[in-house]
RNA sequence: GGAGGGGUGCCCGAGUGGUUAAAGGGGACGGACUGUAAAUCCGUUGGCUUAGCCUACGUUGGUUCGAAUCCAACCCCCUCCA
């Protein structure tokens, strides 16, 4: 099964990132012999990378770990265009001022997940800008362009779905690919780069890049792509009532993050172990091997270890307490995500509705009402059925606060000020 | 430039003058059952000061008592021709 030289693809294929490799015979070779170099790509899509981006963030991690060099490649410049693959829509363009801004937000969550500095091992971060930017167009299509056959690229599968659905592919998302293969080549000129890695949409753009080194005169160049992650009955990974999955604490906070891994389904446990947490395969096993009632120790354990690869042990701990002390004792746990309103306003009342919504529980008057009408909302655990009834400082109980929840789920405390 | 087809709610997709806030499906959310799981069943799924009002079927105008539905112009997409 494993049979790998190497310890890095060892490690991959054992924790299940594999989906494909381009030459793995001649990748292990080079990983088994030297220290490798190889990056990852993202586009500055948001503020925040999401959980399927971790996945590739976790195998530069495991690189690391394996005794080679990381890049974490910003698509500065990728982002002004916006990569077509497997999208049947254009994506909205950005502006070079959003893009610079969630280059900022990503580095940081980065610099949890990998070591930076500037000794050999060490991670480093570089912006596509450096070079994309100022690349002379004729120039450019001139020792660049012509290596590309339009035939060629026309029949990958990640364009495919825009053309069978005859939906438009301009000419600027066409040329994506071509920047994203050219900056592998320029990768590996600059620091030796061999290799790329990323999600399974991307194998397009990576073999790409592999011919245009070729063509361009690099070292053998190499791909490895990650299975695209779905929950066993079919979802894909990372969606959630609040939209995607977000690494950032402020766009989705520690204890939702928890959360979202303590929901996990049971067929899905070991998997997630592998991936998205560091312990042990044997420790692993054993928790991926319990079953009916007792999954859910194993669901605590991913919950808290994926909280603590993202936001820190000590975020992680304080979100498993807040989750035992709400479902499992039933307690009020004071560190639920909490709102605070002024006293004086809270004297005056609020009506139901508006609370839940000022709480964000619900999105307006007519989601809290049509929630409170199907049983859903409660109020320091009392459910509520007038829709009219007002809220005021009388709900708050003697821990100082009114508990305000959204199905059995989601808890929102609302302190005075 | 010419001919034809098309743009509907989060997504897919029906609807060709009135009872259409718009069938159906998916997704999502809530409830029941459980184990904070899955599957299943039930409910909800534009906003508001909710027996009412407002906004909505690419955009802007028009016809009509009444338009997602008819007309005009414009924008965008697709196919074929040049």
């Amino acid at each position: 099964m494993a049979g790998y030289k190497s310890d890095f693809l060892n490690v991959m294929q054992e924790r299940g990132f594999i989906h494909q490799i381009s030459d793995d015979s001649a990748l292990d070779d080079l990983l088994s012999k030297q220290r490798v170099t190889a990056y990852v790509g993202y586009d500055a899509t948001a503020t925040s990378l999401h959980i399927g981006n971790l996945i590739s963030a976790t195998m530069l991690y495991w690189f690391q770990e394996t005794g080679h060099r990381p890049i974490a490649l910003m698509g500065g410049a990728t982002s002004l265009i916006g990569d077509p693959s497997f999208r049947d829509d254009q994506r909205k363009l950005l502006t070079q001022e959003t893009i610079d801004e969630n280059i900022q937000g990503i580095k940081k969550i980065f610099s949890r997940i990998l070591r930076f500095g500037d000794g050999p091992g060490d991670a480093f971060m570089v912006n596509n800008a450096d070079w994309l930017l100022k690349l002379n167009y004729v120039e450019f299509l001139r020792d660049v362009g012509r290596h590309f056959s339009v035939n060629r690229m026309l029949s990958f599968d990640s364009v495919k779905l825009r053309l069978d659905r005859e939906q438009s592919l301009s000419f600027l998302e066409f040329n994506y690919m071509i920047l994203q293969g050219y900056d592998f080549v320029e990768l590996s000129n600059r620091y030796e780069c061999r290799l790329q890695m990323g999600g399974s949409d991307q194998w397009g753009n990576i073999v790409n890049g592999i011919d245009l080194g070729h063509r361009m005169g690099t070292p053998q160049l190499f791909a490895l792509t990650t299975p695209l992650l779905t929950t066993s009955s079919g979802a894909k990974m990372g969606k959630s009532a609040k939209g995607a999955v977000w690494l950032n604490g402020e766009l989705y906070s520690p204890y939702d993050f928890w959360q979202y891994w303590r929901n996990t389904e049971d067929a899905d446990v070991g998997r997630f172990l592998k991936i998205f947490t560091r312990l042990p395969l044997d420790e692993i096993s054993r928790l991926a091997a319990l079953g009916g009632n007792e999954i859910n120790e194993a669901k605590k354990v991913l919950a808290t270890e994926a909280t603590a690869v993202v936001h820190g042990r000590e975020a992680a701990e304080e979100a498993a307490e807040t989750a035992r002390k709400t479902f499992e004792e039933g307690a009020l746990a004071e560190s639920l995500p909490t709102i605070t309103v002024p006293a004086s306003e809270l004297a005056r009342g609020f009506g139901v509705l508006a609370l839940f919504v000022q709480a964000g529980l619900a999105s307006s008057n007519g989601e809290a009402r049509r929630a409170l009408q199907g049983g859903a909302l409660r109020i320091n655990d009392q459910p509520v059925s007038d829709e009219r009834m007002t809220i005021g400082d009388d709900a708050v109980t003697s821990d100082g606060v009114i508990k305000l929840s959204f199905g059995k789920k989601k808890h929102v405390l609302v302190r005075p000020s």
